[in-house]
DNA sequence: TTCATAATTCTCATTATCTGAGAAATTATA
DNA sequence: TATAATTTCTCAGATAATGAGAATTATGAA
């Protein structure tokens, strides 16, 4: 092991199941012994990545707050989502969780989340979580925002590792074209539905999506075009925010 | 330079001045042959660290954002923020924003704020911004919340670097214990006033405040003790909540 | 397209750092 | 105070990082 990866190697513990670990079993988990993990805890300490708990365990430290902070307060794109989502919510007519959702590498992450006061989101959509990368229209939207070669690559590598009717998802992201958003429902949870349209700006190489998530029991047929409308128009705002 | 220091010198820059660098600004900031430096950028671009952006330079990546959400998700003080803070503002009286800040080393972190609707918060007090760690209400009630050897040692430690009237810090930090706040005025911002309470979770080893921020020329004096109130009030409930 | 330029990766000998076992020191606990 | 648990330290051998410059790969302009 070297480098950067032997802090990440940690750090990962950290974001699985368990957020506190105590050095013996981080030392099991990682397969080292106790003293190098002394040695690569006690650096992550000193720089806040890390924090010691009193009961001799340790968890993620305030660092990640200072960083995430900066990249809040930096980025635009994270930035269009404060500005143009919790207007967009309040517009709804029935409790819905809007997010914006952008490829990183393969995967789809949501950078900015809100939600209507309603909207009871137990494992709701929010900042900083990876989607499903083949599921939902969250991620289909973000497929649909990606230059032809690079969509297919990744469907290709996709649909090596599972089972997935290509056939279907293409004529999807072809609906997805022609009438601006798409509808999925039940494919990432059961109980709900997600209008998604694609946000493509090349220039910064960001490849994302805008969706409105909300109980399928909920979404009345005036409601459902009220909130593709939406989606549209705001997906739309943003990228004019962008350039 | 060796260990972690060695990544966590580059990220450090991109929470200065500049979000973006290029290798070439960098290599001049740091000192160190651009192969080097390509190398570690490399490293933390993998691991999402860092991300490239168009024009050949680079800035802090999504990473950032997926440990803050674990840390905001399974930290209890943080998680405590979220849940009083909110109804707390909506009771004030006048356009205020509401700060926990802790002890963080020798600094005094913010771990969660929230504002009401009306406060103009250009420079307001965000989660993750570090704190002066002398002047300002949270600052001193963080101190009036420490244990006294390490209260004398951090007052001794920063009297050292400017100079301080530690008398009147004092005889404020006593007010505070007496009467249970402290407000102070245009002590970090002119135009704003503080009122907190302090916070002693010895058991976790947090200690911390909790600050209402208001624009001076909005406190009357019935505001001011219905803050007061408010904010002792909210100090205790998280001081329960977490034990 | 083709060329020129900038950005990024690669190579390799040298130098510096990391590793891991166990001892030692420190801290918590009974 | 004694005992156990946690954390740091030590050291020689193994491993990895460094930096200059070459090689390669994007990028952009004509």
């Amino acid at each position: 092991m070297s480098g950067f990866e032997r802090y990440h190697r940690i750090l990962r513990c950290f974001l699985q199941s368990e957020s506190q670990w105590s050095v013996k079993a981080l030392a099991e988990a990682l397969d080292l012994p106790a003293s190098t993990l002394y040695r690569g805890i006690r650096e992550l300490v000193q720089h806040r990545f890390l924090e010691s708990v009193g009961d001799s365990s340790y968890r993620l430290g305030p660092a990640f707050l200072e960083f995430e902070r900066r990249l809040r307060e930096s980025d635009p794109f994270i930035q269009s989502g404060g500005i143009f989502l919790p207007p967009l919510v309040r517009q709804s007519p029935i409790p819905i969780c809007a997010a914006l959702c952008r490829l990183q590498g393969n995967e789809v992450m949501c950078v900015a989340d809100a939600r209507t006061q309603g909207f009871e989101g137990s494992t709701a959509y929010e900042r900083g979580k990876l989607m499903p990368i083949l599921y939902g229209a969250t991620s289909k939207a973000v497929l649909a925002a990606l230059p032809l070669r690079r969509r297919d690559k990744i469907i290709a590598e996709a649909a090596a590792r599972t089972t997935i009717d290509v056939v279907h998802l293409t004529a999807q992201l072809r609906q997805l074209k022609k009438q601006g958003f798409l509808i999925t429902r039940g494919e990432v949870d059961a109980r709900l539905a997600g209008i998604a349209a694609s946000i493509t700006l090349a220039g910064d190489g960001i490849y994302a999506s805008l969706t409105l998530i909300a109980h399928q029991s909920d979404i009345t047929p005036a409601a459902e075009s009220r909130l593709a409308e939406l989606v549209m128009t705001h997906a739309s705002l943003i990228r004019q925010f962008m350039t």
